[in-house]
DNA sequence: GTTGGCTCGATTTTT
DNA sequence: TCGAGCCAAC
């Protein structure tokens, strides 16, 4: 796998001219790049930021913004660092998100933030939705707004659109948009809530940033820090990002900005490539590069990509123009079922692995993480190893969850949503009981434990005293790692009461409590491990560094990746563009853009696959006919080479054809 | 109040 | 298939 660019020297030599044009645009000007796939992205922007750093620039006043940690580590890695005699001195910088708890935390006193803020995920804002939203009685048969993922998506949405609630329901939620006045009610308590937990979600890590360089004062403490920001990706900001941007250039920090509009796919997030469009109108006398050779992709792949591109609505217009050799045209492989597509790929995938290609040098992407499903069954019964980025995030298991809510809980007592949860894990407790008991739970924590004792109901109470005990171990004095070591054991009994599938969660809980212990302080580690969740379940706790394994993806995981191989599942409609997507034209220019994403991955080889027979559910016979996707015109088809299912083999004929079910009914008399 | 059994419905993408 | 929500029994 290899990141965006290439892996040559940073210098401006070696670059070509549009390149060198955009490394070399005046440092008082603001300056977009618009980078087409593969045309040298990272390497024009690393070489940008070590011209500045020629021309007298501090590497340390360097401030470089992403979208991915992903992204981050890779460029920081890149970027210059001091000259000789200061290696210390690097450039700053990581995902809006990173940056943005650093300079909270630094600034926290100033922003009444005290010093105990705490960084929660999606789910975890839902959860508290959850909670909230009982209280308010909303949740009462026939009465519930929304489901709590849905109101959690609506408030984010409002936020970082930066749009009154009853415009963003009615334009996005118009079956919520009666429900208005509550919802609002709902979201003015939540935001309470968090305050005065001080619990952090994503968007407030934005929105307390934003609300800093508002003010004037504040601005300038934090501009005084920078002489010049970098953004990537320009093309997924959303407007609370835009304003930071801004916010920063009117305090005199100088701006560079790269990006491609036809690469954005995070409309969802509510970023809108509008903001990259409009960039040259915002930002006064913008020096405006547009970098159209690209470095990565055969010419006839491009041409696929280049016609997906020319049928899209308004854009940037150019032109992706290869400077690669090799010809081999994109390959359409129509299949009967999603059982035979899995079949074809793993087929293609080993038949290039025999002919030298490692399975590290090819993916499969798909536009939603369960397309993968019949796959990777395919590829564990055949013991062919992969890595899967995207679809079901670490976070969201429970019992990951549940060892969060437990270190919050023993950092902040105070933490309600934490203790809530850890609570209702003993047996005999559930959300009333729990309810009840969190006014109890307060600083100092040992004490209210003890107290806790009494006011459970008995048959709770040896678990508990257990509990309590190591909990308070956990407390005492001793460094991170004892510390962690004392909350997984005060949490192990809990998690083999409620999982059946207890022993694969301890395991993970063992590689947690671990990870944990290496940290510096606890509150720092759960933090970044919500900034930067794990991208694939594997990589907590057991590293596969070696070994040659196949990489399955989301295309947004994908995204500023490359391989020399690559496979797309499910190019038809309903998948891609996902049926989901269909109801506003907005949404399927944006399912467009995620397909040009894809295409544009593959350096040699591209394999586009079409199951012409799509089950409803993964199990069951109820399917329907899908069409090809629709963004393959008849024009694009013929750039294709197309090839149609064989007979079906006996191997693949699994759900569809004939079953074998072993007769019991005689034993049943 | 808690828990377990049942039905119903939906099902994308991520910091 | 899976989870969330509803209902009935302890």
């Amino acid at each position: 796998m290899f990141v965006d660019g290439d892996g040559d020297d940073n210098g401006a030599r070696g670059l070509n001219e549009a390149q060198r044009a955009a490394v070399t645009a005046s440092p008082d000007r603001p300056l977009l790049i618009i980078a087409g796939a593969g045309t040298g992205k990272t390497r024009t922007l690393t070489a940008r930021a070590a011209w500045l750093v020629e021309q007298g620039c501090q590497p340390e006043r360097l401030l470089l913004l992403t979208f991915t940690r992903r992204a981050a580590r890779e460029m920081l890695a890149r970027l210059p660092a001091g000259s000789a005699g200061r290696q210390s001195a690097r450039a700053s910088g990581g995902t809006f998100h990173s940056v943005a708890y650093r300079l909270l935390r630094r600034h926290s006193a100033v922003l009444g933030l005290g010093d105990g803020v705490t960084v929660i995920d999606g789910s975890d804002v839902a959860d508290l939705i959850d909670l909230v939203r009982d209280e308010l009685g909303l949740s009462r048969s026939g009465r519930r707004v929304a489901r709590k993922a849905t109101l959690a998506e609506i408030y984010s949405r409002t936020l970082n659109l930066q749009r009154p609630l009853s415009e963003v329901l009615g334009l996005h939620y118009p079956w919520c948009a009666e429900r208005a006045a509550e919802i609002g009610t709902l979201f003015r308590e939540l935001t309470a809530r968090k305050r005065a937990s001080a619990l952090l979600d994503y968007d407030d890590l934005l929105l307390y940033w934003q609300a800093a360089m508002a003010d004037p004062g504040l601005a300038e403490t934090i501009a005084a820090d920078f002489d010049h920001v970098l953004v990537d990706e320009y093309q997924d900001v959303n407007s609370l990002q835009v304003s930071i941007v801004e916010a920063l250039h009117r305090a005199g920090v100088g701006v560079s900005a790269v990006g491609d509009d036809m690469q954005a796919i995070y409309g969802f997030r509510a970023a809108s490539r509008e903001h990259i469009l409009e960039f040259p109108a915002r930002f006064a006398g913008t020096e405006l590069v547009t970098l159209e050779r690209n470095y990565r992709s055969s010419q006839s792949l491009l041409d696929l990509a280049n016609q997906v591109a020319a049928e899209a609505s308004e854009s940037f217009r150019r032109r992706l123009v290869s400077s690669t050799a090799g010809s081999a045209r994109p390959e359409l492989i129509v299949s009967h079922d999603e059982s035979d597509e899995a079949a074809r790929v793993v087929e293609c995938v080993l038949g290039h692995h025999e002919c030298g290609v490692a399975l590290r040098e090819q993916a499969v992407l798909m536009r939603a993480g369960h397309h993968s499903a019949l796959l990777e069954l395919e590829l564990s019964r055949r013991n062919i190893p992969f890595v899967k980025y995207g679809g079901i995030r670490y976070l969201e298991a429970a019992h990951i969850k549940d060892f969060l809510a437990l270190a919050r809980a023993s950092l902040h007592p105070g933490d309600q949503v934490s203790w809530f949860r850890v609570l209702q894990l003993f047996d005999g407790v559930g959300p009333a009981t729990a309810k009840r008991l969190l006014p109890e739970l307060r600083e100092p924590l040992a004490e209210s434990l003890v107290a806790l004792d009494l006011a459970l109901p008995v048959n709770v109470r040896p678990a508990w005293q257990r509990f309590r005990v190591e909990l308070a171990n956990a407390l005492g004095p001793g460094d991170t790692a004892a510390r962690a070591a004392w909350l997984g054991r005060a949490l192990a009994p809990l998690v083999e009461l409620n999982y059946a599938d207890a022993a694969a969660r301890l395991e993970d809980l063992e590689a947690l409590v671990a990870a944990a212990g290496g940290a510096n302080d606890l509150q720092t580690f759960i933090d970044e491990l919500v900034l930067d969740q794990p991208q694939s379940t594997s990589e907590v706790g057991k590293p596969k560094l070696d070994e040659d394994y196949l990489v399955l993806s989301t295309i947004h995981s994908a995204k500023g990746l490359e391989w020399t191989i690559v496979h797309l599942l499910r190019t038809t409609d309903g998948s891609l563009p996902a049926d989901m997507a269909l109801s506003s034209p907005e949404g399927v220019e944006e399912e467009r853009r995620l397909f040009y994403v894809a295409l544009t991955r593959a350096r040699r080889n591209l394999y586009l696959y079409a199951p012409r027979r799509y089950h409803f559910r993964p199990v069951g016979d109820e399917h329907g006919y899908a069409r090809i996707s629709r963004f393959l015109s008849d024009e694009a088809q013929r750039l294709l080479v197309r090839r149609e299912p064989k007979l079906l083999a006996p191997e693949s004929a699994g759900r569809g054809g004939r079953t074998v079910t072993p007769a019991l009914d005689h034993l049943w008399d």
